[in-house]
DNA sequence: GGTCGTATGATTGTCAACAATCCGAGGAGT
DNA sequence: ACTCCTCGGATTGTTGACAATCATACGACC
């Protein structure tokens, strides 16, 4: 009879909370190493230390927060050796979302949503907007997970991502240098889309595996997925 | 001058409870759907709701628990289209540790440790004790990620392993009747041990994947990781 | 001068009480 | 018999206060 509408199941506010600083700490207001008072912040989101302690025990469990016992939490710093780890590991859940796309997904429905990403960073460039640039490129690898439908990866792919994001940040001094290849960013993702469009499986996990790649060696100079972790693996 | 001490940081009494709450979920003592009720399970812990909310936020991140506004927090329920999802991302970690490895790992080292793991697994086997058996598979495949030496990689396998063995627990009955394959999955596991000793990454590959999908065709017959997911994917 | 001990302030960890919400039983009304 | 309303018990959500621990500054002592 009515259009099927779902339970509604309210967002816990330790969830709200999460996202928000979970937000912070992707766009750097949390820079790593920060400690997170919590009378501060308690202060700043209006309720009290309890929901604001158990938003932040998520965070610890995703691995954006670290704690130290009657000391506090900070949020993560990142080694060198921590781009390869996040890489080599959303190169895993994005190839597993691939499979799962190309294998039994509506391809040419996400291929469109994949393509207005993809719209977007060429748009970003052309206005010379780095920030909008990395915004739209990540949008297509979340897109990318969400269009997969596997709850697990996307879970592991937010955390990844937000990560991904923090790496970009600490590194913004080294990454514009290499801004000039912004046109074979954009030609990469398109590949991708085509090839999920053709239903190409291996050329689609080879262009991804490579695109990872690509992004380990622009941010730490001298490693590659395919060389191996670095010496001290995290 | 001293031996590398390490920094001491005492685990939080959240991280103490979630780890036994996890160790609940995984062997059946709190089946799925399961309630968990503050008051009893604080007074079991002998701890005020306070911490014990904080342990369960965490596992609600990690997606072991689900939350009902007021209503309160259950163990999830696996539905059958979950199989799939959970060993195609078990696949996809363990691909990317099995990767780390052969690439840049002590091969020899980490064989010795998986060939102990699937010792266990024969003896188990003759002593016809499916839980050891069991419980000696699962130590295989940690291991195998503990060795990659991956932070990331192993934080999501161990959600993984848990939900895994919550697949085996709840579909125990067919589970039992494929029992007489033990010798199979025993040489499943040494070719895998084989082939990273040579360190042949393809096979490698290959082998890992065929292993879970043999899970898969077990645990959910008629699916496989290689003909994609179920229509009512999760 | 340097090191150790001590006190002080601030922060985290824990708890018990209060408020808000949900669930079920019971009864009135149709 | 069925539906709706209401009420009571139980559970969750939130808060402020208290205890324990840590970091820093200051002063005593060698």
């Amino acid at each position: 009879m009515l259009p099927d509408l779902e339970p509604v199941n309210r967002e816990s506010t330790a969830a709200i909370i999460a996202r928000q600083l979970r937000e912070a700490i992707m766009t750097g207001s949390l820079p790593p190493g920060t400690q997170l008072g919590e009378t501060e912040l308690a202060a700043r989101f209006e309720v009290s230390r309890g929901p604001l302690r158990e938003a932040m025990q998520r965070l610890v469990s995703e691995g954006l927060l670290r704690s130290e016992r009657h000391r506090g939490l900070f949020v993560i710093d990142l080694e060198p050796a921590d781009v390869y780890d996040i890489y080599s590991a959303r190169c895993a859940v994005e190839r597993a979302a691939a499979m799962r796309l190309v294998r039994g997904g509506d391809r040419e429905r996400v291929a469109g949503i994949l393509a207005d990403a993809v719209k977007d960073m060429a748009e970003a460039d052309k206005q010379d907007d780095p920030a909008a640039l990395t915004e739209a490129d990540l949008r297509f690898h979340e897109a990318l997970i969400e269009a997969s439908g596997s709850r697990r990866l996307a879970r592991m792919a937010r955390t990844l991502l937000i990560e991904t994001r923090m790496c970009l940040s600490a590194l913004q001094g080294t990454y514009r240098k290499d801004y000039q290849d912004v046109d074979e960013r954009v030609t990469e993702h398109n590949r991708i889309i085509q090839a999920l469009r053709a239903g190409d499986e291996a050329k689609l996990l080879g262009l991804l595996e490579a695109h990872m790649d690509d992004a380990v060696q622009r941010l730490a100079p001298g490693t590659s997925l395919y060389s191996g972790p670095a010496p001290a693996a995290s």
